[in-house]
DNA sequence: GTCTATAGTATGATAGAC
DNA sequence: GTCTATCATACTATAGAC
């Protein structure tokens, strides 16, 4: 090996080890402005405000304002995901679920804006771009776009299915695990959803909320097996 | 009763029809807008445009975009309502709530621009506002703003909290109704927000999804009543 | 009642100087 | 590697002419 191979490797690494500083900075002022803001109010020029950079530089390690959100979501899930990663590893399956779940809402609720990220990061915004912007959109982005942002959430529902066939095959298989995998998946979703939007879920926790769905699904079963059949009390009168 | 005041009060029925008819014109394009690109593309400007005015005409009829988008929302919400007031008719209340269940959702997936009106017409958007807004704000839209549009989400707790009571008392109140209730709109939320993102639900029709989850809760109860204790399958590493 | 014109404020992105 | 300057675009909202 020459001198100028190995003083070009060294220079490579130092590059790349100062880019991704920089990298780092960057998301962390990114990240800033999302939890005070919300991620519609991202933008490159606070972004580079907040580290004294020119809007201009930020271009140099980002592609726009999109990947800088997308790589915030992949932070967001990693630490969603670390955050249920060792209850995943309690031994009683129901003491499991139970744990899963409530960390997964309590999650989505302590960080709407981490959460709204891990979901959100495509979609979610007015275009404001330019000309050159709009004519690679049309070759390159809208295929290779949202395969990778999507990835993320999928494993939400494949956590849950794990726990979940450990709950039911013992009963003959009645219940697609699977589906209802999806169906506590979408739960959890919509409890984190429609707290955080205070939407009319007027003054129940979400704690409760959870006990009495899974209570409802696995446990204490002392609901009548057969149903009364009643007249509607009319309610959309 | 005077000829002026007589006089006075046709022009002020006269007024009124055509400014009525002027506001649905304007709400007719802005839906038309919101269908196609989403709440977040609404703008003055657009709907302006689309129905040959400039934007300076609008602000006779509307306060804002926001009021715009208000009522927008409103109506959406009257049409999700509309659709579910004869379901809620059917006599068998495990039927009903099936029913009730699936047009929810339906109508959630279907029309997921409307869905969206009914539950974002606030929160949505970046600010974009001139400093004449910023200074009304100060005093006054924090007080008022949220206090209507929160108020209609709220009955989708209260029509599955009717139809669900229904199902219950029999069985000597082991689970709150209430609690089911949300967790029940909660669930179906969460599918018609999963449902639109595609984010991970790959493919389950929604309608299979919402079948398992009642049939979990009241339907065919051949599970296991007494759960086995089954080791974590290793789901996270 | 409607429009033109404009103020004021954002945005993403790029060319080219240093 | 960073910045200045700028393009092109979008937005809400208002004043004042017609």
């Amino acid at each position: 090996m020459g001198i100028v191979e190995r003083k070009d490797r060294e220079l490579h690494t130092k590059h790349a080890a100062r880019a991704h500083g920089q990298r780092e900075r960057i998301l962390d002022a990114a990240r800033r402005i999302v939890m005070r803001e919300g991620l519609a109010a991202l933008s490159m020029r606070k972004i580079a405000d907040a580290i004294g950079y020119s809007p201009a530089s930020l271009y140099l390690y980002f592609a726009g304002r999109d990947e800088i959100a997308e790589a915030l979501g992949r932070e967001g899930y990693a630490q969603l995901a670390a955050q249920l990663e060792p209850l995943a590893l309690i031994d009683d399956a129901r003491e499991r679920l139970h744990a899963l779940a409530h960390a997964y809402v309590a999650y989505g609720c302590d960080h709407p804006q981490t959460y709204e990220l891990i979901f959100m990061a495509h979609k979610a915004r007015p275009e404001h771009e330019g000309p050159a912007a709009r004519r690679r959109r049309g070759a390159l982005a809208d295929v290779a776009g949202a395969s990778e942002a999507d990835a993320a959430p999928a494993c939400g529902a494949r956590l849950f299915a794990a726990t979940l066939s450990a709950l039911t095959p013992a009963s003959g298989a009645p219940v697609d695990g699977s589906l209802l995998a999806q169906s506590l998946w979408a739960t959890l979703h919509g409890v984190v959803m429609l707290t955080c939007a205070r939407a009319g879920f007027q003054h129940t926790a979400p704690g409760p909320l959870i006990d009495a769905t899974l209570d409802a699904w696995f446990g204490a079963r002392r609901v009548a097996a057969t149903l009364p059949t009643v007249r509607a009390p009319g309610v959309a009168s």
